[in-house]
RNA sequence: GGGGUUGUAGUUCAGUUUGGUUAGAACGCCGGCCUGUCAAGCCGGAGGUCGCGGGUUCAAGUCCCGUCAACCCCGCCA
């Protein structure tokens, strides 16, 4: 939708049967270019598609046309005109039609090209990087943006309809003593201090409840200074933030609800679960997926047997359970036929993970059992054993042992690592569920103290009597995260909006009121004039279209992502500085020193 | 900070296991032929610090040590 110009009067991919005889103007890159010497095809590309534009023997312009490179800009007028049967090409939305040149106009030539745009042959991530601007010009990344874009869009218009306000909140903020390492940036008024970059506009949007809006959202961008991974684009990212007042949980849980399950079924055909989503504990999905991020897709769900091996002549696990431990199983149905070549991969893979190893046996149809332990447990405990839920005739049973903290964590790679394997994901389907019930508190093992294990904003579950009575260990928070095939899209609580209940949380975690007052001081200013109860969560956006677009990596999602080492390679940040400039700021740069 | 994988032509990759003649292919690039292609085709050509440094050897893309870079993972990410 444009308007007809001099530059072009339709968009390349728009032109159908329906214009022959009419003459057009086009403007776009040179896609592909099939030279007769004479007759000469030419596939002209824009933002809307592609069409053959067919340039004659006797044309005047026939030996510029033909010189110029792939991925030049030109300009073309011509007409219309029907392919004669036989040369249509069903594959193409234009393939009935062609356009014949009557004139030719180099607007922009191209250099050689670092890769190829029109092949979608994989170029490396560095080329791609330095060049980002010409792999946006490929397919993948016009489709993943185009969807990006209209993702939020829709996620714009649904909140909307749902009476949320959308507001901007400020970028630089202050430094907040929890959670991730903060971007700073140096204050040129203010020698020695520093603004922040939010980490997510937390504070902001608990100030807005109190502030008398009681629904607000943004596509808020969020700055944390860690490292990289598939998943997690270093430096900055998009969270769909909300907050809302007089809320419970179950309250949050419709509104996303309602949200995702209409936002993934508007742009996928995948498989999407009516709203309830599957709600599991905390302590639940660790035990059962050794993970709060369960993929759901598949089963194997984990088992702790330490029951069965607590009277058991095999020593190993006995002794793991004598001193404390536990031992547990990932049943994986169907697998007792895989190679040995399978059960050492997985033995090898627990060792590189840090655990012991992992200990296995199977129950082939037909056949004896087998595996690493088999002869050392009875016919009464295999029995058992293959009584478990997940076993039976042809499966396969992987074990742990150990602490229990760290078997849950193996077991939960074990199980992945097994679908990985054998291919176990259910395919086409998206599947959501919702973790609650986290720990209030958690023990810090290297400082040797009670933490947060969460956000210190969140409402302890009991609240202030809960606080004076329990064990800090053992109280929950009314905090929750939203999970979709093994990838964590948000985290969010019910918060904590009364300041005696704040300052007797962050007295247990080690903070005496001061500090809350010190760190915190315009909230719990705000909480003392009158805060409605509320809470919020943060989807991912970048995480949300990754998973829409069905990409492995959220850089595909990303306009301008940064490396690894979170740097642009095409911007060339970081970069280095005016020494005036670090003067004006009051800091001196100090070099690390090499050795 | 730690572990893993990868690094060979402009690009994507083969060759490395088992050291041995002039390091290959595809796409791209340059030149030529070609009037219905649609990833056009055919003929010819140019293009290489085998990431970098050191070592072993008569001989190293190939083996050893170090180092750099990209990616994946752990730590980290309230």
């Amino acid at each position: 939708m444009f308007r007809p110009n001099r530059y072009r009067t339709h968009g390349c991919g728009e032109i159908r049967s329906t214009h022959v005889g009419e003459t057009v103007t086009l403007s776009g890159w040179v896609h592909r270019k099939r030279n007769f010497g004479g007759l000469y095809f030419l596939v002209l590309r824009d933002h809307s598609g592609i069409v053959q534009v067919v340039i004659d023997t006797d044309a005047p312009f026939h030996a510029a046309a033909a010189d110029i490179r792939l991925e030049s800009v030109i300009q073309i007028e011509g007409e219309v005109v029907p392919r004669e049967e036989g040369n249509v090409n069903p594959n193409m939305p234009t393939g009935e039609i062609e356009v014949k040149a009557k004139s030719f106009e180099i607007h922009s030539t191209a250099e050689i090209l670092p890769f190829q745009i029109a092949d979608d042959i994989d170029a490396s991530e560095t080329e791609r990087l330095k060049h980002r601007f010409l792999d946006l010009r490929r397919d993948r990344l016009q489709h993943n943006m185009a969807l990006r874009s209209k993702v939020i869009s829709s996620i714009r218009r649904r909140m909307t309809e749902m009476d949320f306000f959308e507001f901007q909140t400020p970028i630089l903020t202050s430094s907040s003593p929890e959670g991730a390492r903060d971007f700073l940036v140096p204050s040129r008024l203010h020698p020695g201090k520093f603004y922040a970059l939010p980490q997510a506009p937390q504070q902001f949007k608990q100030l807005l409840m109190v502030s008398g809006f009681p629904r607000y959202f943004q596509i808020a961008p969020c700055f944390r200074d860690e490292d990289a991974r598939a998943d997690r684009s270093p430096g900055e990212f998009y969270q769909l933030d909300m907050e809302m007042a007089y809320v419970d949980q179950e309250d949050i849980f419709a509104v996303l609800e309602e949200l995702l399950v209409g936002l993934f079924r508007e742009f996928t055909d995948w498989h999407v679960a009516d709203a309830p989503f599957p709600r599991l504990t905390y302590r639940d999905t660790m035990l059962r997926y050794g993970s709060d991020k369960p993929d759901l897709r598949f089963g194997c769900e984990i088992q702790d047997i330490s029951d069965l091996f607590a009277t058991s002549e095999f020593r190993a696990f006995r002794s793991a359970i004598d001193e404390g431990g536990v031992v547990r199983v990932v049943p994986v149905p169907g697998a007792a036929g895989q190679s040995r070549k399978f059960f050492d991969g997985i033995d090898a893979f627990v060792k590189e993970q840090g655990g012991k190893g992992c200990a296995w046996i199977a129950f082939p149809e037909g056949a004896d059992v087998k595996g690493s332990i088999a002869k050392f447990l009875d016919a009464d405990l295999l029995a058992k054993l293959k009584d478990i839920p997940g076993a039976g005739e042809g499966s396969a049973l992987l074990f742990v042992a150990g602490k229990a903290a760290e078997v849950a964590t193996i077991a939960g790679r074990i199980r992945l690592k097994v679908a990985d394997d054998l291919d176990l994901r259910e395919k086409g389907v998206y599947k959501f569920c919702w973790i609650v019930d986290f720990p209030m508190f958690e023990w810090d093992e290297e400082n040797e103290c009670v933490t947060f294990s969460h956000n210190p904003f969140s409402m302890p579950q009991g609240g202030m009597e809960a606080l004076e009575t329990q064990d800090p260990l053992d109280i929950l928070a009314f905090q929750y995260d939203i999970v979709c095939n093994g990838v964590e899209l948000s985290s969010g609580a019910i918060r904590n909006h009364r300041p005696d209940v704040m300052y007797k949380a962050f007295e247990i975690a080690g903070h005496p009121a001061s500090v809350v007052d010190e760190k915190f001081g315009g909230m719990i200013r705000a909480f003392k004039f009158g805060a409605p109860p509320h809470g919020g969560i943060a989807p991912g956006v970048d995480r949300i279209v990754m998973l829409i677009a069905d990409e492995p990596n959220i850089r595909e999602v990303i306009l301008f992502p940064m490396n690894q080492k979170a740097e642009d390679l095409l911007m060339g940040a970081p970069s280095e500085v005016r020494p005036k400039q670090v003067e004006e700021l009051h800091i001196r740069i100090e070099m690390p020193k090499e050795d």
